[in-house]
DNA sequence: CTGTATTTTCAGGAAAGTCTGAAAATTGGA
DNA sequence: TCCAATTTTCAGACTTTCCTGAAAATACAG
């Protein structure tokens, strides 16, 4: 591997955690190589770089541009194409989510729907649908979260985070305010409930 | 596979999705063919379903207790250990993300921060100390809103996600009615101030 | 302590996944 | 069109991970 030591390490070990997730470690190294370089890079640069061969990194490449993870860009009187990781890290944690949601959660939803819809032929099988029944509703809090925060903007995005449960302290507070007897506050309850139901 | 036929669905199907997470297809079968029975079972009774060898039941299970994932049972008369999955799916999906930030983000996080405290030696390990500044803060951000919203019961947790982006609307709301001029506004200004830092 | 039921370990075979070099395909300039 | 630069493909070597049966370890009743 050719590159300054705090590259390296890095590198490394993104490619080692990435083996955990089930990402080949190489791809990892790719992705994590263009992650750190300052400007664009051409395949024979990661070459270089990583010390692996010109057709892994080919293969590598195309495996990531298949989760949507790569920018591309020509370089003016250059024939080679060039590869970055976009520079926004919320975007890129986006796009890893929603790639990961389309290939695995997706189907994994219509596979416990399709089994929710069959009638059980033995009680196991019907308890076993009990089971897959709560998952399918976790799955579907999850996702649904996910969709409706997914659409906030970065800037917002931050702010819901940074609150983490405090919500549930401003939500206690609503509640407070909102239920006290009087024309007034009725007035704002409606106003609050406008707010919160879309 | 000896299963009911929504029972062998599910497994399979599981199994394959364990698969993609960086976990053992079989280990993924033996987490769903308890996840998915009606009482615990002991070894033999998966290989029996799963036409596994007892063997593999048995690395099967140790890497599955070493996630936390399993409750152990003793049954009067019986020398055989038998095994669930706990009933509340909310615990099991936070079990299974604790085990994951203990044994994959934690770790990151302080290679990261190694990283960061290091004197770069050249421009690029400059600019890669930049970007990994970027992931740190985002993996703070996020690690740190599980650490909050994880304390919550199960109760709260599931209004709280169901509320989804909604929540910043609640947020404007408080805005608006706490920054109105008047000593009452004020007075409950600091009411909700207290409720939001903690 | 002995014998039986049960679980665990582990060497080595099987399967799956990864990597490479050589060759084919593609691209764009002349 | 041809040619050289570049990228992609893919068979087979190599590596890693997984799975098994046999043997060892453990647990416990008698």
């Amino acid at each position: 591997m050719n590159l300054p030591p705090i590259c390296e390490a890095f590198v490394l070990h993104f490619g080692e955690m990435g083996s955990r997730w089930g990402i080949n470690r190489t791809d990892g190294q790719i992705y994590a190589v263009l992650f750190v370089s300052e400007r664009p890079l051409c395949a024979d640069e990661m070459v270089e770089r990583l010390g692996i061969s010109r057709s892994n990194v080919s293969m590598g490449l195309k495996e990531l541009q298949s989760w949507n993870l790569l920018r591309q860009r020509q370089i003016q009187g250059d024939r080679r194409e060039f590869f970055t990781t976009p520079d926004d890290i919320y975007a890129i944690v986006r796009t890893l989510v929603d790639e990961r949601k389309k290939r695995e959660i997706d189907p994994t939803l219509s596979v416990l729907r399709e089994l929710l819809m069959q009638t059980p032929g033995s009680d196991k099988d019907k308890h076993a649908q009990a089971r897959l029944r709560d998952m399918h509703e976790l799955i579907e809090l999850l996702t649904n979260w996910y969709a409706d925060v997914q659409k906030l903007e970065t800037e917002r995005l931050i702010q819901l985070l940074s609150l983490g449960s405090k919500v549930v302290k401003v939500l206690e507070l609503k509640d407070r305010l909102f239920t006290l007897p009087g024309g007034k506050a009725g007035n704002l309850n409606r106003v609050a409930n406008q707010n919160t139901n879309d």
